[in-house]
RNA sequence: CGGGGUGUGGCGCAGUUGAUAGCGCGCCCGGUUUGGGACCGGGAGGUCGAAGGUUUGAGUCCUUUCACCCCGACCA
């Protein structure tokens, strides 16, 4: 992408409506754009960041036997009430709306009726199960209060997953390989050594705990304790005498941290198949309940960390795997550069490398500021200093380092 | 929803005791520049969140309302 193209420009100035570092630095640099209070629109450059996360969670869910779907964001009322999930006094965050003739409709929030209603038609045999379903797709919520930039929105990016088991043996199965999975996710995206799993209050439906996962930060909601020793956490929430002994927690062994919650993962026994009059029957030929999880994964909000957490006082610094572009070429001179650059770009671009060219009539000291800001790993600078020993100067991201390169060590190194 | 704060060109801000708006950045034109967000000159662009009111006169005062931010509550 040539930047004297690109729909979105950065600024210097900070957004003034913002505090929250995330929705400050990914709007002074172009990534998304702020539609109101919790909803913001995603740029070209933030898109590409948001697919690559989605890139990675699809990978990592698929990669456990997960089959995508994309569920509707319109839901009728009935299944919700089969479930006594329509009730604002259960479901407090509801949006809804009306058809023209006055039917009700909730725009989906979570998609666990959908899912199994859905299900209802295909699984009857105990041949037809397990399966995990997973789908990635916008998520409306009526908080009360949307905060934290990408951190808490009122629509967002979730990744949601339900995982239909035929046992509670085999649900457990399921769950702990979901959860490996999320692990990977996280260590993808560079945050897992920094993300606990965090024994949680199991919803309405259920007295087990789920399971969540806490990036360590401070701009977290959440105060949580950490066992640094068994690489667990407890949320605070739920932190009692009773529940320390339950899972085994010494209170001596915690320590306590702030988290924002990456992630989610319940037990949701066979509450909503039960519900929703969906089972199975076995080899016996007996009816029998299903054993249902849902895995939730917060994909917006992985990018706002992720934001929030790899910057520094010159901008954005984003993981190699999810940046929106490898390279960053500058070009700085006349003709000559230009021409060089232009090759060079062409060159990298046809080798797969995605590179973002910064091709404008600007000075280098902006150059150099956008791309810092805009966190690309590396930066490649064509000047017509270098041209004549056939070097370019590259720079890292993260470390600030700087060498000169021959074009062939270049290549290598990309 | 309770408390606090803020709404003035695209962005960030100033506007004293009321007299119909100004600065920086950005943008356009010309010129000089060209390795860390250049400089000079010339321009375009706002009716001050919205509605109503007080007044000879309102960005400045009053009322209502909307939006945004922060704290709290809330967040299966």
């Amino acid at each position: 992408m040539r930047l004297s193209r690109l729909f979105t420009r950065t600024t210097k100035n900070v957004p003034a409506d913002e505090t929250a570092r995330n929705a400050q630095l990914l709007i002074q640099a172009g990534y998304i754009h702020k539609e109101m209070a919790g909803v913001y629109a995603y740029m070209p450059l933030g898109l590409k960041v948001l697919e690559n996360i989605k890139g990675i969670v699809r990978e990592e869910m698929n990669n456990i036997g997960g089959q995508e779907v994309l569920m509707t964001t319109l839901q009728p009322r009935d299944i919700w009430e089969k479930t006594d999930r329509w009730d604002e006094k259960k479901v407090d965050n509801w949006f809804k709306t009306k058809l023209a003739n006055g039917t009700e409709l909730g725009v989906g929030l979570t998609h666990e009726e959908p899912i199994v209603d859905a299900s209802g038609n295909y699984v009857n045999s105990y041949k037809d199960l397990p399966y995990y379903v997973y789908q990635i797709g916008n998520k409306f919520r009526n908080e009360l209060r949307a905060k934290s930039g990408l951190l808490r929105g009122r629509e967002f990016l979730m990744k949601d997953m339900y995982s239909l088991a035929r046992s509670q043996e085999e649900h457990e199965q399921m769950y702990e390989k979901a959860i490996e999975a999320y692990h990977r996710v996280y260590d993808r995206l560079g945050v897992g050594d920094r993300t606990y799993r965090t024994y949680a209050d199991g919803g309405i439906f259920t007295t087990r705990f789920s399971d969540e996962f806490q990036t360590l930060s401070d701009v977290g909601e959440d105060k949580i304790f950490v066992d640094e020793a068994k690489q667990v956490a407890i949320n605070e929430e739920i932190m009692t005498d009773e529940n320390l002994a339950k899972l085994g927690l010494n209170r001596d062994d915690l320590v306590e941290k702030r988290g924002v919650e990456v992630g989610n993962t319940f037990h949701l026994e066979s509450k909503y198949t039960d519900a929703l009059d969906v089972y199975y029957t076995n080899e016996q030929g007996e009816r029998r309940s299903i054993i249902m999880g849902c895995y939730g994964i917060g994909v917006s909000r992985l990018m706002g960390v992720v934001a929030e957490l790899f910057s520094d006082d010159k901008g954005l610094v984003w993981p190699e795997e999810i940046a929106p572009a490898k390279v960053y070429l500058v070009r700085i001179g006349g003709d000559e550069a230009v021409r060089h650059a232009d090759e060079l770009y062409e060159e990298l671009k046809s080798k797969g490398v995605e590179v973002l060219y910064d091709d404008r009539d600007a000075r280098p000291g902006e150059k150099f500021a956008d791309s810092e800001l805009m966190g690309i790993p590396y930066r490649v600078t064509v000047s017509d200093r270098l041209i004549e020993s056939e070097k370019y100067e590259f720079t890292t991201r993260k470390t600030g380092e700087t060498s000169e390169l021959t074009r062939s060590d270049l290549f290598a190194k990309l």
